[in-house]
DNA sequence: GTCTATATGGCGATAGAC
DNA sequence: GTCTATCGCCATATAGAC
């Protein structure tokens, strides 16, 4: 096969192409955000020149924009099929298992798409990426959203990557990750407005 | 009073000095993220030079760690106050309330401490600041946190930040903003493990 | 598809005049 | 305490060989 086997000994193996780009992007990004990432170390971290990303990509946007794409998909899929429940607390409650399950499965490129200032902007910019972070928000509120619930939606979302990638949980299992983000989602957006319990 | 009166017409009026300068970093910061800050913007943003920021502080770190000390005393105040109480609960209560109104009065301060990526090495890498953070998450836990409990930590003080920075709660007055967070804090750290309610 | 080499500009940081 | 001017470096991006 190739003739480029350097066969790195670093701790993650470095994939050659457009895919290798992109995943040495996505781990970069999340770790020190898009501004803090330079094409020269996403191309030592591939493996290759920074000319040769170029190739794959015209503009370190792009690069962004790629490793996006699929994140904002996934929104789309959540968006359409949580949209399909008629009642809209079986709406909330099947957005919420979704982004649960993306934001664990694909936490970095979660990091960056939700936790990135430089991406807020981005987003912002584009008016189809903002109208999708509209819906999905209407989603988890329900229809005529009161202030209060607007503000736990604000909160879980910004909310949801955190236990993904804080070290503190880093021994808690995907699964066991996935469960607790649901629970938290339903406490803070499906929880009837009035009593608040206990103490 | 000062000679340097240049009564700017830019939305925000530019301060001289260092907190001047802090304060325009502390914007900045919160906006573009650190690393996506230069400190040409600051210095622009101050109105002075760039010359002069280094005047009163010897690096761009220095500038960051500026801007962060408030909020990591506030941090200490906290952990002193809430742990205080001889019961755990009210221990964690307070912790809520006393970081939900931080994060609402010192949003941009709070943003740059909580949500950039640089900020996080910078922490990570002073024993000081990360020992504060344990506990911080200690108190809001409770003695001897289960997975599932540390991982509602995790998430609200991902998420403590969300509603005071997201547009979509742009009309919501401070102290609605500081009531829902504290809401939202009690709904994830202070309710039984057991009952998740309805549908 | 990847390379070497380079263009251009902004970065953090410094020197020294006023 | 602020300025002008500059240093050395690295950023994004491009040209052209192989």
């Amino acid at each position: 096969m190739g003739d480029d086997a350097v066969m790195s000994s670093t701790a993650e193996r470095i994939r050659p192409g457009r895919s290798g780009i992109l995943a040495a992007a996505t781990r970069l990004f999340a770790a020190q955000g898009v501004s803090g990432t330079s094409l020269q170390q996403i191309a030592d971290a591939s493996g290759i020149t920074k000319a040769a990303v170029y190739h794959h990509f015209p503009t370190k946007e792009e690069v962004v924009a790629a490793v996006l794409a699929p994140a904002l998909e996934a929104i789309q899929g959540i968006v359409r099929t949580a949209g399909a429940h008629q009642d809209p607390r079986a709406a909330t409650e099947a957005a919420i298992i979704g982004l649960a399950d993306q934001a664990v499965t694909h936490r970095q490129r979660w990091a960056v798409l939700l936790q990135d200032a430089a991406v807020e902007e981005y987003v912002r910019n584009h008016p189809d990426h903002d109208d999708l972070f509209t819906r999905l928000r209407l989603l988890l509120t329900g229809p005529d959203p009161s202030p209060g619930t607007r503000l736990q939606v604000s909160l879980f979302l910004s909310g949801l990557l955190g236990p993904a990638q804080d070290p503190s949980c880093a021994d808690i299992d995907d699964d066991a990750l996935r469960a607790g983000i649901v629970q938290a989602g339903r406490r803070l957006l499906l929880l009837d407005d009035d009593a608040d319990d206990d103490a």
